[in-house]
DNA sequence: CGGATTTGACCGGCGC
DNA sequence: GCGCCGGTCAAATCCG
C-alpha cells in the first residue's frame, strides 16, 4: 500500500474514516449537509488499503473498504446536474491502483510527502459531478480493462495542485469512479458563496 | 479574445 | 533490455 493512508481499522466495522481530509474537502466533495435538495446520488467511498487495493479500477472487483455514503446531492455544487436513478446502495468497489509515476511530477510528491488520495463511486449519467471546485481537463486516456477512457483533471486554482481522475466502470456504465489526489489549499468557491450570508450574520452577531 | 478541451506525442516506472 | 502502460505535456482547436 503506498500513496494512501488507509483507515484500515474502521472498515471492518462498516465505517470509514478519511484520513488527512480536511473538513472543507469533505464538505465539498460529497457529504456536506448544505442544501439537501435536489437529486440524490449514491456515492460510495473507497479507500484502497493494503492488499485489497490490488483490484484495479478496470476490473471492478470487490476491493477494500466500501462505504455506502448515500449522500444527498449537496455540497457547494448545489446546481449540480448530477442526476441519478436514485439507487442508494453501494456499488462494487474499485480501488485507485494508480500509485506512482507521472512525469517528474509524480516523483516530487513521493519524496516523503505523499499526497492523500481517495476515490468514490457515483451513480450518475454525468461524468462530471459538480463538487464546487473548478477543474481543467488536461488529458484523457484509454486504459486497459475498461471500455471507457479515463479523464484527468486539475484544479484551476493557481496555487492548488489537486488532481482528479474520472472513469466509468467497465461493468456498470452507470457508475462513475472519481479519484481525487491531493487536498485543496483554497476554499471552495461555491461553498463560500453559500456560506457567506451566514458568515456575515455571524460577524454581526459577534459584534453585539 | 481568453480560457477550456482535445488529442497525439512523450516520459518514466514496472514486469517479463 | 525492451515493451507495455498509465500519466502528463503542449499545440491545435473549440466555445462563450
Amino acid at each position: 500500500m503506498d500513496g494512501l493512508e488507509a483507515a484500515a481499522g474502521d472498515q471492518q466495522h462498516g465505517r470509514l474514516l478519511i484520513p488527512q481530509l480536511p473538513a472543507a474537502y469533505l464538505a465539498s466533495s460529497s457529504m456536506a449537509a448544505l442544501s439537501p435538495a435536489g437529486d440524490d446520488w449514491a456515492a460510495s467511498l473507497i479507500l484502497p488499503d493494503g492488499g485489497s487495493a490490488a483490484a484495479g479500477v478496470g476490473e471492478d472487483d470487490l476491493g477494500g473498504g466500501v462505504m455506502a455514503a448515500a449522500a444527498e446531492e449537496s455540497s457547494c455544487g448545489g446546481s449540480s446536474t448530477v442526476t441519478s436513478s436514485g439507487v442508494t446502495e453501494a456499488a462494487a468497489a474499485a480501488a485507485a491502483t494508480t500509485t506512482r509515476r507521472g512525469r517528474g511530477n509524480g516523483k516530487k510528491a513521493g519524496g516523503g510527502g505523499r499526497t492523500p488520495r481517495f476515490a468514490f463511486h457515483t451513480r450518475s449519467e454525468n461524468d462530471i459531478l459538480d463538487d464546487g471546485y473548478r477543474w481543467r481537463k488536461y488529458g484523457q486516456k484509454a486504459v486497459k480493462n475498461s471500455d471507457f477512457p479515463r479523464s484527468y483533471y486539475r484544479c484551476t486554482h493557481h496555487t492548488c495542485n489537486v488532481k482528479k481522475q474520472v472513469q466509468r466502470l467497465a461493468k456498470d456504465r452507470g457508475i462513475v469512479v472519481t479519484t481525487y489526489e491531493g487536498v485543496h489549499n483554497h476554499p471552495c468557491e461555491k461553498l463560500m458563496e453559500a456560506l457567506s450570508p451566514i458568515l456575515r450574520q455571524l460577524q454581526l452577531l459577534s459584534q453585539l
